[in-house]
DNA sequence: ATGAAAGCGCTAACAC
DNA sequence: GTGTTAGCGCTTTCAT
């Protein structure tokens, strides 16, 4: 028996006679074949391979989202070839090269702020991506995600709403390429007239950190009656170092979040935030790769996965 | 110029004149070539792939060892190959398939239990593999970790020697082959012939459930004076629903959690916990995959990162 | 329903 | 320091 007849026994078994499928099965099993993957992905210049960039992994921010990917991207018959580029861009840049090298079916980038070298071997490169957490006017391709403009301005309207009349904005280190700028400026535009003071964590966008901001802007401007954390993480940082210093919330300070996080429900008081899910953003990004890749026309290349205040305890 | 000096300008650029090497670049650039790692991986029968295997990605738990494991072979010039098999045995067997498939260099995976089938096909590969999260006698092959027995005795031998008498474990499911079954046994072993009630919840092991099992396990037994939870989530969420309710902790019951994530040292009360790292044991685990592949003789297959028993204010 | 021939794009091995 | 030859293990294409 030929090669060629495994080769489709195992890949189209309607072309191959019943007996012949089952000997070949037999002798598979026997063996201990395992076809090699490789060698079919340069016959056939298909390798069955999703190439999936986020800034990072650790954090409740992405996990989730390279969970939905993994989820997906597995159900599909594919697998996930994974970086993290640290939120550099020329990071970034290198896994794309080292992807497209990889002869990836299609790729998943995270946000919209790409080098420029980046966006250029992409294009060259003809091969499918989704952008992912954010929605822009022109993708690359496909995009899937939120705005995070307008999810930060509901957020001040809502504290505007609830009568708080001196806001704040705090983040990490607000970067050119990241998600923090168009929040920032989201909240700034919800914000209106009313005072706003902005607050850039330059050490991270963690617990620890949210809970020295809280600190440090209480003490740079103790009227502040609101605060708006760039996410839940930071966000529930200031919460508990508030409860750590009898600082009562919202009576001291009100706080809020971004992302809805598995601890905003969990903290005490409850984290009033924005709800989006990571996790829906990575599974429907790889499902809308894999539909183009099965030839399947995409007819939404821009889906927008929304956001909604969450109104809980805390602000 | 044959191809052959393209490769090896690129490869091996001392094998290459200083001047043939330059205008091999110069090509490359203009035209925008983008070497074929798929066609490079069949002709030298070395994929610089690393496959890696991980019950979840979402969740403080393994996130950070993915992440460790991402930084790890990245800087050493692999990519990573991430499945994720949600605690099913049968899954984790077809990712090894088709990892081995993918003709990964090398295998990461997560704990000591594995199908025979897995066994036997990692076996039959001759591939090199890392276990991680966990300590065995006898390694596939490499293993890094830690005694989650011997962690977990040590938390009841601290609760004990705190003044603790009527002892609680908490844990989400418990199956044959995570890592809950041996925190049980070791805190059954630390907790001697004091009280010890157990709770397996059924739902989960994330804050929610640690919330709903601190009610029940106190609405069944009120006496309990000291719970030990099988993670830092599941800890925090109890601790905050007693914050809800008005428990004093350790006033009315002390908490413990395990692995010192993030959250551990965040909320208020601080939480009294077992520190391992996720990060350092992902990374670890690649560097020594790579090691191996790099032809160096690794001398500790078997590399125990220990614990530290973390006192807080929580118990 | 099955097979033969060719070749995917690279690198190992061996010249020169 | 560079080139030639062969072949990695499959799939494509075209026959039969």
């Amino acid at each position: 028996m030929s090669a060629i007849t495994v080769s489709r026994a195992l890949r189209e078994p309607a072309r191959v006679a019943e007996e012949t499928r089952r000997a070949v099965l037999r002798a598979i099993a026997r063996l201990g074949y395992v076809p090699d993957l490789v060698a079919g992905a340069l016959a056939s210049r298909r390798s069955r391979i999703v190439g999936a960039i986020v800034p990072t992994i650790a954090g409740a921010m992405f996990a989730d989202t390279v969970q939905g990917m993994s989820d997906a991207v597995h159900a599909e018959g594919y697998q996930l070839l994974l970086g993290a580029h640290g939120y550099d861009l020329g990071a970034e840049l290198a896994l794309v090269q080292a992807f497209i090298g990889r002869r990836a079916d299609g790729l998943i980038v995270t946000g919209v702020q790409h080098a420029p070298a980046t966006r250029r071997i992409l294009a060259a490169s003809g091969l499918p991506v989704v952008e992912t957490w954010d929605i822009g006017r022109r993708p690359l391709d496909m995009i899937v995600g939120f705005s995070n403009f307008r999810a930060a301005r509901a957020m001040a309207e809502y504290l505007l709403a609830r009568g708080y009349r001196r806001l704040a904005f705090i983040s990490g280190p607000l970067r050119a390429h990241d998600r923090s700028r168009p929040r920032r400026d989201g909240f700034r535009a919800g914000a209106r007239h009313a005072a706003l003071v902005e607050l850039h964590m330059t050490d991270g966008s963690d617990m620890r950190s949210g809970a020295k901001a809280i600190v440090e802007l209480l003490a740079r401007d103790p009227k502040v009656d609101a605060a708006f954390f760039v996410n839940d993480t930071m966000a529930a940082g200031a919460l508990m170092e508030c409860t750590r210093r009898g600082w009562p919330t919202p009576g001291r300070v009100a706080i809020a979040g971004f992302g809805d996080f598995e601890v905003a429900a969990a903290v005490a008081p409850a984290l009033t935030t924005v709800r989006i899910s990571g996790y829906e953003i990575g599974r429907r990004a790889a499902l809308m790769l894999t539909a183009r890749l099965a030839g399947k026309e995409v007819s939404h290349a821009i889906v927008d996965l929304g956001f909604e205040v969450v109104a809980r305890d805390s602000a």
